[in-house]
RNA sequence: GGCGCGUUCGUCUAGCGGCUAGGACGGAGCCCUCUCAAGGCUUAAACACGGGUUCGAUUCCCGUACGCGCUACCA
């Protein structure tokens, strides 16, 4: 068997999409799995959408999602270049050479023509499409209006009658009638050619092997394949990945949320969720398992296992699949990224050593789905609580709190070192001597030590935050809260 | 409008003629418990509709409905 060679090609009009960093991920996974070669091409034959820095930013994000092209721009390889603007003549030929097989012709029909053609059609209530005038131009005529410099574009010339079927791996055949295909225009004005053209001949020309790209290129693939027939090219195999959708169903876009790879990167999500998540919409391995690394989709990818529908991009399992990812990471990656992110954190001007930060990890770890969520489901590992939960207050402070703590201060102050065991173990005395339950205590410790009435155990908090800390603390949650309550209502 | 593609719990999906229609996220409940999580257990929740074919259809065929895509000198 042949190698296998996919692409991604993108045009460089934004951001990469999550749409196309799944038909990305696919093609790449594909590539790999079979030992082949993943390119990247860019296809940027409409000067007009061209988008300054978009290639570079779609170069920058593939990286960053762990995605790397074996071939493309930057990377050269024997079929370059990879920029389908910097391939112009090659199509020119080609298209010329579809002219001079009788496959295509000159058009010189204006806009205004077609735009007029059209209108009629439409009053008519007949399928707009280009009425073909030029296609029975004598080739004298022709070369006459070229010679006069008119302005002309190339189209295809597509049978009258009959119709083409083509095998497509995710939907299996797939048939039309030329009847209600154009005869399209491959080489536009500008010398540019259409897509249409550019993908077939790029296609073949750096011998790809397996076209997986979004299902909106279902209809026009005919276009293609007779392309390749004209060319007496064999055909590659066509893949067609259903559509991602919005909640309510339709094509996924702005404006129902996020559609950029880059958004999700800035919202904290790892790279390894987004790529499992994404895989898993329209894919899975045929099993239970749902937390996959690159590697594992890599080694049980296949194509015959995408679905045909359109999946609804759903935040909540993506969210989910963070957790798993980043509790799956080790903890010294993790302290990596929690460092980043208090460097750029209103915590930003104080030092924790890696040690204290290494036990917020461990202490936080089942707690968190984010990287930000250890700055904001825990601050009082960083900073003494400014205020208490008002709602935690009211149920976990009594008038006889402050009393209680402080006979808590004592016994901990008697402690040398203390682990978490032993202010347990103090509290417990502390509990015993004032004839109450050790939960009369362990609530307004929190409280006093967290602010909140969420988080690990009390224990592991005490321990963490350290002795002098713990009691600084209480000593001044006594005050405030004692205050506050004497307020008058 | 025409053509194409699609349709299993709210969502992602398993299923490839015979199943009490399975799993996951999310929801609900219980257990654990100093809180919050995590974990364990339990639970509600789906084959779009109508015809065929067949001993038997979620599964195959045909319609209908709905959704989406395409219908450009955009990709």
């Amino acid at each position: 068997m042949s190698t296998i060679r996919t692409r991604f090609a993108p045009s460089p009009t934004g951001f990469l999409h999550v749409g196309g960093l799944r038909t990305a991920l696919y093609n790449y996974l594909l590539a790999k799995k079979e030992s082949g070669s993943f390119i990247l091409r860019i296809e940027d034959t409409d000067q007009s959408r061209k988008v300054e820095g978009a290639m570079e930013n779609l170069i920058e994000t593939l990286h960053w999602a762990g995605i790397e092209f074996d071939e493309g721009p930057g990377k050269e390889g024997e079929f370059g270049p990879y920029i389908q603007s910097q391939r112009l003549t090659t199509y020119q030929h080609y298209a010329h050479r579809l002219v001079e097989e009788g496959r295509a012709y000159y058009c010189f029909c204006t806009p205004e023509r077609l735009e007029e053609v059209r209108r009629k059609q439409i009053a008519q209530k007949i399928n707009p499409s280009y009425d073909r005038r030029c296609r029975s131009l004598t080739k004298e005529e022709t070369v006459q209006r070229r010679k006069a410099g008119e302005t002309f574009v190339i189209r295809m010339k597509v049978p009258f009658e009959g119709e083409l079927t083509f095998n497509d791996i995710i939907r299996g055949e797939v048939t039309i009638s030329y009847g209600i295909l154009d005869d399209q225009v491959i080489l536009k004005s500008d010398g540019y050619p259409t897509y249409h053209l550019a993908v077939v001949v790029d296609d073949h020309l750096m011998k790809i092997s397996h076209v997986i790209r979004g299902e909106e290129w279902l209809s026009s693939t005919p276009k293609h394949v007779l392309l390749y027939q004209y060319f007496r090219w064999e055909l590659p195999r066509f893949a067609h990945l259903p559509l991602l959708l919005n909640p309510d169903k339709s094509k996924l876009s702005k404006r129902q949320g996020d559609v950029a790879v880059e958004d999700y990167r800035l919202k904290g999500y790892l790279k390894e969720a987004l790529v499992n998540f994404v895989a898993f919409l329209g894919w899975n391995p045929g099993d239970e398992r749902e937390i996959f690394s690159l590697g594992e989709l890599v080694k049980d990818f296949s194509l015959e296992r995408v679905g045909k529908s359109g999946a609804v991009f759903n935040i909540e399992k993506l969210d989910w699949m963070n957790f798993e990812h980043l509790r799956r990471k080790p903890d010294t990656d993790v302290l990596c990224m929690l460092k980043e992110k208090l460097a750029s954190s209103p915590f930003a001007g104080k030092h924790f050593t890696d040690a204290y930060l290494l036990s917020v990890i461990g202490a936080m770890r089942e707690r968190v789905t984010f990287v930000r969520d250890f700055l904001e489901k825990s601050p009082y590992f960083f900073q003494a609580p400014s205020d208490y939960d008002a709602d935690v207050v009211k149920k976990r402070w009594k008038k006889e709190s402050p009393l209680h703590l402080k006979q808590l201060v004592e016994e901990f102050s008697a402690l040398e070192n203390p682990k978490k065991e032993e202010y347990e173990a103090a509290l417990h005395r502390a509990a015993e001597s004032l004839r109450i339950k050790n939960s009369e205590l362990i609530h307004p410790l929190r409280l006093a030590v967290s602010g909140i009435g969420a988080g690990p155990g009390v224990f592991d908090i005490l321990f963490i935050l350290g002795k002098e800390e713990t009691l600084r603390r209480i000593n001044s949650a006594i005050k405030e809260l004692s205050a506050a309550m004497a307020l008058p209502k």
